[in-house]
DNA sequence: GCAAAAGTGTTCGAACTACACCCATGA
DNA sequence: TCATGGGTGTAGTTCGAACACTTTTGC
């Protein structure tokens, strides 16, 4: 928790350096024993949790904000970003600037006004992750798809838009590259995708279809330890699934 | 063209009424005599064009902001809107700034700022339009896809991303309703599929398949004084449409 | 009657669905 | 040896691509 005097220093700070009024928030997927995972921050004092976010330097594209952004709550460097939508209602972050409304006068106080903010969402590996609380947190940690907790401000309506965009992607890109570690079995990537839209698929129409879109390698080797018949090792194939990305997994039209 | 007087005037009252650093750019498509077109502004004494765009007002949702910026600029009221992309390059709108750097001392000039401009685009019916120029143009107009002029800032760009996002679009959404007249034939709406993706299609192919959809109604009437055998008229089943628009058109998964 | 546009099939193959069977492993 | 999970195969169906024939209309 902050003291006056710093909040004071952060704000009087964040007026020089960061654009007035646009914000970034990021929506962080992560796939880790079979759950879907978003990666979250709790509030000092309080039980509402809010996404990662932040804001935009005065000479920096938005990208490399986002970039920057997740760097500092993740660890990793190079993520993979999607921008989804923009959230421009002029009462969204009411809430946020009711709590620091007070703390100092409005001249001086950088949240005591409103955000635009821009949505991005993020699939990562779940491994590479080190969760680090921002100056308002006292905690940032996974959480479950399926036991989410008490949202701040608009972030669930953030968070169920990127979802519905994943979704959405899902029909016409590659999913899994940035989610999965470098090595996996068939079974976990479906676990993946059903995780995702929350619906079970044939394991033997998954496979099939998957190994059409010719953007995995199989590997020699199998997964041994399991308790039954080893399954395959998979790899992306890095080439077709950028390629992939770029020019949609079906034609359509 | 305004005098020094009056985009003084402009800037004061800018600055005072709108969200600094936020913009919207909108890309208006239309369908004019088997063309698509879109609507774009002519600037003041350049060869320079550019889209329909404008600011948020300080306690304005930024939808109804589109809204109204469209309103002013094609007359027409509730628009088919659709969110694509958010541009934040910080050099983006230093052309714009060079045009109008000198004129005034910094600290009055609106547009001396970074802007980080949301991108919209939407589709109207071509017959409702009527094209009203800003303060900064001298002409408002359409053009054609295949005509396009020379773009101003990074205009060029914002109307690629729409075109490619709309393409994108025709694989899970309907297309049609806000581009078409109430009454159209089968032909018609082929035409504007073709033009949107540039490439011919089948008519069989395709009569099926829109029909499929189950979002036209086939009337009893057909387009007479045509060269040829006339064609029955569609209108769409707006029930049905909506339906699609929410649900999308494929389960893909 | 002829050219051009529009209505209406049909055929073929690819792709998706829904299944069944066999194999490997640990308990 | 058996329950469980994983690998692989197949029949039926649907869907889309390619293509042909007929009908209407103005000239």
């Amino acid at each position: 928790m902050l003291t006056k005097q710093e909040l004071e220093e952060f704000w009087a700070e964040a007026s020089e350096i960061y654009l007035n009024h646009v914000s970034i928030d990021c929506v962080v997927f992560g796939f880790h024993e079979g759950q879907m995972k978003v990666l979250m921050l709790k509030s000092n004092n309080e039980e509402a949790w809010y996404l990662p976010g932040g804001f935009v330097l005065k000479k920096e594209p938005i990208e490399k904000a986002a970039d920057r952004i997740l760097k500092v709550r993740t660890g990793i460097d190079k993520i993979f970003l999607q921008q989804f939508r923009v959230f421009g209602d002029p009462d969204r972050s009411k809430i946020h600037n009711d709590m620091y409304r007070d703390m100092l006068p409005k001249e001086q106080n950088f949240f005591d006004q409103r955000f635009i903010s821009i949505g991005y969402y993020a699939l990562v590996d779940f491994f590479n992750v080190t969760p680090t609380p921002d100056d308002f947190s006292e905690l940032c940690t996974w959480r479950d798809l399926n036991d989410l907790p008490k949202f701040q401000l608009d972030h669930r309506l953030i968070f169920e838009t990127a979802l519905d965009t994943l979704r959405l992607q899902l029909n016409y890109q590659p999913i899994g590259y940035n989610l999965m570690p470098k090595e996996f079995t068939m079974p976990e990537l479906q676990k993946l995708y059903e995780t995702i839209l929350d619906k079970k698929l044939d394991r033997r129409n998954f496979q099939r279809r998957i190994l059409g879109f010719g953007i995995l390698n199989k590997l020699e080797q199998t997964r041994k330890g399991g308790a039954h018949k080893a399954p395959y090792l998979y790899s992306f194939n890095l080439e077709n699934y950028q390629a992939a990305l770029k020019e949609g997994l079906k034609s359509g039209w």
